[in-house]
DNA sequence: CACATTAGTGTATGATATACACAGTAGTGT
DNA sequence: ACACTACTGTGTATATCATACACTAATGTG
C-alpha cells in the first residue's frame, strides 16, 4: 500500500481474455498488444543456448491445455491445471507463454487442426465445399470449447489459415475473381460457424454428462414459452402446428411432420447457400 | 483453516460461466442447472410482501450491467462494478440474481432488444429478410460483447424469441411448411451470426480505442504470412493477385480490384443465400 | 574457469465470485 | 398495538485465479 514505485503497468491484463480497460494507458498499448498477439503462433522457437535446457516445448504445454479443455471444458483450463498435468509449477508455464491469453491462442490454433487433404481427383466444387463444411462442423462439435472463444479476435495461426486455404481450394476451379472467392469463403465459413452452434451446444452438454434428452428438454422448454404468447404469433403457430412435443433430434423446435435432425437442418441451409452460389457462378458464365 | 464442518458444497460453481466440472456431483445437478437457468428471464418478479422493500429492481441491475459492458467490454462486467455503479454492496446483487451467470443471461436478453416492428405493408419476404439481417447485424455490432458469449448455451429469453419471431414473420407469407420455416430461420440466423464476426471484432476494437487502421493492420498481418508460404498456394495467389496491401475497409483481406467493404461482403453472401432460398420457394410452387 | 543468461520454484498480491451470519425493516396474525 | 417472521442490504471471510518478483540451479561463452 505504501510503496509507490513498484507498479510499472506495462501490459497488465489482470484476468479474462479481454484487456482490462481500467488499466490500459493508451490506445497505442492496446494496438501493440493486438499486433503482437499472434507472434508465438508463427515464430520458430529460437533457443539461445545460454541457460539450462527447457524441460518441455511449447507444444507440450499446448497439448496439455487442449486435453484439459477437451475433457472438462474451457472453464477448467487454468494455468494451474495445465502445470499440474505437466508436473511443473504454475509459474513455469510463463517461461513458454507470456500469459494465459497467448497459451489459449496457441491452443485454439492447434486444436483446430488441419482439414483433411483432398488430394484425389476433384469431385466438383459443390461436393468439395460440402465436405469442407461437414469437416469444419465436425471439428467444432468435437471440441465445443473452441466455440466459446470469440474467433476473430483471436489471431489467425497456421491452422486457421489452412482451413481457409482448403475452402479456397475447393472453389479455385470455379473461375471466380479473387474478390468473389474471398466473399464465398466468408459466406460459407460464416454459415458453418453460425449454424453449428446448436449442435455445438449439444456436444458441450454431452461432454458435461448431460443426456441428450435433458438437453433437448432444457432447450425446448424456452421455446415452449412462446406457445400461446401473443408476442410470438408466428412462432406459436409453428410450434403448435402439429405435434406439440419437443423432438429430441430436431434442431431447435417441435415441428409438425417428421422433424428434421440438426444435421439435416444444417444440410438444408447449406444446400440453399450452395444453390445461390451456383446460380451466381452460372450467371458469370453466360454474358 | 482449522474448522472442518464449514464447507457444505452444494452447488459451488466457483467462477467463470461454465459449471465447474470438478465440483459437479452428478449429471442430474447439471441438468437441473440447465433447466432452471432461464427461469429468471420469464418469471414475473413476485414480491412476497413480507420483508423490507427492495431498493431496486432486476431491471436496474441489468441496466447497470449493460452499460458497463457497453462501455468497457465483457471483462469489465464484474459484480463489484455493477454494485458500485448502483451504489450498493456487491453482495446486494445476490438478492436479485442467484449468481453472475443469471445476471449475464438477463443482461444478454435485455441487451439484445427487440427488432423494430415492421408494421407497415409487407415489402415482400426477400426485402423483409434483408432488413432483419441488417438489423441483427447492427445489433451485434453495436454491442460487441454479446458475441463473446456462447449464444445457444444461454437460455432463450423473451427478446431472443422476439428476434426469431420477427424473422419468421418475414417469411410467413411464403407458404413454406413449418419445418422449412424453422430451417430458413436457422440458416439466415446462422449466416448472420457467423458472418458478422469480423465486423463485430472491428466494433470491439474501436470501442477499446483502437483505430480502424491499427485493427486492419493487426488482422491483415496474420493473413500476410500466408503470402509465399507453400502451405497456402491458393490463398497466397489471391492475396498477391493484384494490390498486395491490406485495404482498411475490406473484409478480411487484401484483394485485387476494388476491395469490397465488410458490409458489402456480408451483403454479397446474404444475396447468395436468399437466391438459394428463393429458388427453393419457387421450386415448391411449380409441381 | 568466471560469468552472464536462462529455467524452474516459492512466495506474494490483487481481482474475483460467492458463502455466511447479522442487523434492520415491514407485512401478518393476534 | 405487538410480537413474529420473512426478507433486505451489509460486513466479513474464503477459495480460486492470473501473474509479478526474487531466488537458486544449470549451462554455454569468453
Amino acid at each position: 500500500m505504501s510503496q509507490k514505485n513498484r507498479k510499472i503497468p506495462v501490459a497488465k491484463s489482470t484476468q479474462g481474455r479481454a484487456a482490462d480497460p481500467t488499466t490500459s494507458t493508451s490506445s497505442e498499448d492496446n494496438s501493440e498488444g493486438l499486433r503482437k498477439r499472434s507472434g508465438l503462433l508463427w515464430d520458430a522457437q529460437q533457443r539461445p543456448g545460454r541457460g539450462p535446457k527447457p524441460a518441455m516445448r511449447r507444444e507440450d504445454v499446448v497439448e496439455a491445455a487442449i486435453s484439459i479443455a477437451d475433457r472438462d471444458g474451457l472453464a477448467a483450463l487454468t494455468m494451474q491445471a495445465v502445470a499440474e498435468r505437466l508436473g511443473f509449477t504454475t509459474m513455469a508455464l510463463y517461461r513458454y507463454f507470456p500469459n494465459k491469453e497467448a497459451l489459449i491462442d496457441a491452443s485454439v490454433d492447434a486444436a483446430m487442426g488441419t482439414p483433411l487433404q483432398r488430394s484425389g481427383p476433384r469431385e466438383g466444387w459443390r461436393k468439395e465445399v460440402k465436405l469442407w463444411a461437414y469437416a469444419k462442423r465436425a471439428m467444432l462439435c468435437s471440441r465445443p470449447w473452441l466455440a466459446e472463444l470469440p474467433f476473430v479476435a483471436a489471431p489467425h495461426g497456421p491452422n486457421w489459415l489452412s482451413w481457409h486455404e482448403a475452402l479456397l481450394w475447393t472453389i479455385a476451379e470455379t473461375g471466380l475473381s479473387p474478390e468473389d472467392m474471398m466473399d464465398m469463403l466468408s459466406a460459407v465459413h460464416g454459415y458453418v460457424s453460425g449454424s453449428s452452434d446448436t449442435a455445438i451446444s449439444l456436444a458441450r452438454a454431452i461432454s458435461r454428462g448431460i443426456s441428450i434428452e435433458q438437453w433437448a428438454q432444457a432447450v425446448g422448454a424456452d421455446l415452449c414459452r412462446a406457445i400461446n404468447d401473443a408476442r410470438y404469433p408466428v412462432l406459436s403457430a409453428i410450434l403448435s402446428s402439429k405435434s406439440g412435443g419437443i423432438s429430441v433430434s430436431s434442431s431447435l423446435s417441435a415441428r409438425g411432420g417428421r422433424p428434421r435432425t440438426m444435421d439435416e437442418s444444417f444440410d438444408f441451409g447449406l444446400e440453399r447457400l450452395l444453390d445461390g452460389i451456383e446460380r451466381y457462378i452460372d450467371s458469370l458464365k453466360v454474358p
